[in-house]
RNA sequence: GCUCCGGUAGUGUAGUCCGGCCAGCAUGGGGGACUCUCGAUCCCCCGACCCGGGUUCAAAUCCCGGCCGGAGCACCA
């Protein structure tokens, strides 16, 4: 067992299976995104604690015009699973198991728990549902369903012209629980069976089923579907089967951070986006690519624990946990945003380069060389604008791990030589910038959070840094390397 | 309107079933130490039991009544 986070409440009625075997349910629209994490780590957590086994169930049913499967989302879920460290032992796919639907659905409908509707949808819900009245199809015969069944099947029913609804009871005091439709004709294609279906199952109906057939003992999942696990009971009872234990949580937000797979999926269509790794999908693929450790997302999720408040956290706790991570790995670099060139006069003549630690607080991992081309005591260095606009006339500064100097704004941005030693600037309290020099540095392109790119120069060093480096830019926040070159590109972590 | 769920510092969470250690932890904010970063590390501080009754020697915890918030009520998932 991973020594995770802290420890959650155990499942119930675990020896009353023959082991814990739990699904992950995504809806194959687009890849996994970090809300989506959440019922991944929850689950994959119980199966490791409890040696079970986890099967992922592509819940690939039709949908609607709103919600569409992408094929893409078929690689990229199991691609986020595996970066999340989320291990699953089998494969399942919804839309392989239409059989499996009918059947059930012929039988219910000879038990007579389910009948054929062919009300219209907008009125059954006023005049039915509301008022809590059966419609005329609720009293149909089984033959008359049967041959319903058939017309539905068949295609004399055009869609939405009839629907099977499970008979729930339409006196049901919650009205979300009456006669609910379990399985209704969509002729749009499905992108891995085509048109072979033309009756679908919906959400709680194809779980009713699936659950049982598949021996799922726990299921842990969002409480915006509980009147889903409620309908999915009432199947259990009609067949008497074993009920698998149900846990829900509650909606997860972020304050920092919109989510939604139906606006991602229209902006990396569109190219509003650069791609399903684009940072504003907060995909897996967008933190991997950011450098975010999953394992910050396992201690976030796993530490909401499954409470069935509404919550709403804020990204700096991912970020908290990435820096625990990964700081000590982090080299550092120097990175200047919007450089103002300041001529540095005065300059020692024997000096070629500055010597900055690869990680302050581990000395042994050397030094990074700064390459220095002076000629005529002075060089051309690049610092902040925004550090240049706020230091006065005839500050003393320190470039850091180089040497002191003092300002002169003047027509063009001067540095006069100071000293070498840090004291001097300690002294008086002068300002420790990084810097970078003209000559040898790098141009950066960095990817921000909102997708926004910020230009700048990164010192030479590192052009001998591989892709997927993560780093900090001192002062100014860690990153990784997506594509190395010039200009070398960039993804933004966070402070 | 109906059904269900829930309210602990700014945020998140532990404790609630089986009342009792100054309500713990994390994050955030503030301050200090250290470091040649605004990062890290170390120390200190700020800050909460929704409200009102009741039971009790003792209530975040049990009971009653309010208030507030959320989810569901699709031929979506």
């Amino acid at each position: 067992m991973e020594s995770e986070s802290k420890e959650l409440p155990e499942l119930t009625n675990v020896d009353k299976w023959p082991k814990v075997v739990m699904r992950l349910a995504p809806f194959p629209s687009g890849p996994l995104h970090i809300g989506n994490a959440r019922m991944a780590v929850l689950n994959d957590y119980y199966v490791k604690r409890y040696d079970g086994e986890l099967i992922l169930v592509f819940d690939d049913t039709i949908g609607s015009a709103e919600k569409q499967v992408e094929t893409e989302a078929f690689d990229m879920i199991p691609e986020g699973l595996d970066y999340l460290g989320v291990k699953w032992h089998r494969t399942v796919y919804k839309s392989d198991r239409l059989n499996i639907f009918y059947k059930y659905a012929v039988d219910l409908l000879k038990k007579g728990e389910a009948y054929v509707c062919d009300c219209d949808a907008g009125l059954w819900r006023n005049e039915h549902k509301i008022k809590g009245k059966p419609c005329s199809c609720s009293i149909l015969s089984v033959d008359e369903n049967l041959s319903r069944w058939e017309m539905m099947l068949d295609g004399t029913y055009p869609e939405r012209g009839a629907a099977v609804r499970l008979r729930t009871g339409m006196d049901n005091p919650d009205p979300a629980m009456r006669d609910h439709v379990i399985l209704r004709i969509s002729e749009t294609e499905h992108p891995r069976v085509g048109t072979r279906y033309r009756v679908w199952p919906l959400l709680e109906y194809s779980w009713g089923i699936d659950d049982h057939e598949l021996g799922i003992s726990h299921i842990i999942r969002g409480k915006d579907l509980v009147k889903e696990g409620k309908i999915e009971q009432h199947i259990w009872c009609i067949y008497d089967w074993q009920q698998p234990e149900l846990l829900y949580y509650g909606r997860l937000k972020f304050q920092d951070a919109t989510l939604s797979k139906s606006k991602s999926r229209k902006e990396v269509l569109d190219g509003t986006y650069s791609g399903w790794d684009d940072p504003r999908t907060w995909s897996m693929q967008s933190l991997a690519k950011r450098g975010i450790d999953s394992q910050a997302i396992r201690k976030i999720m796993l530490d909401l624990g499954l409470s069935t408040v509404d919550i709403s956290i804020s990204m700096k706790a991912l970020y908290s946990e990435n820096r625990k991570l990964r700081d000590a790995d982090a080299p550092r670099l120097f990175f200047v945003e919007s450089p103002t060139w300041l001529k540095l006069s005065g300059v020692p003549a024997e000096t070629t380069y500055a010597e900055a630690p690869v990680h302050p607080d581990f000395p042994d991992r050397g030094v990074r060389k700064i390459p220095l081309d002076v000629r005529d005591d002075t060089i051309l260095v690049g610092i902040q604008t925004k550090d240049y606009d706020r230091f006065e006339e005839g500050l003393l500064f320190r470039l850091k791990d180089f040497a002191n100097f003092k300002l002169l704004k003047g027509k063009s941005p001067v540095g006069q030589f100071h000293s070498h030693d840090v004291d001097d600037v300690r002294a008086t309290k002068g300002p420790i910038i990084q810097w970078v020099p003209k000559k040898g540095s790098v141009g950066t392109e960095i990817t921000m959070i909102d997708g926004s790119i910020t230009t700048g120069f990164a010192e030479p060093s590192v052009s001998k840094l591989k892709p997927g480096t993560f780093f900090q830019f001192e002062r100014w926040g860690f990153g990784c390397i997506v594509e190395s070159g010039s200009p070398m590109k960039v993804a933004f972590a966070h402070k």
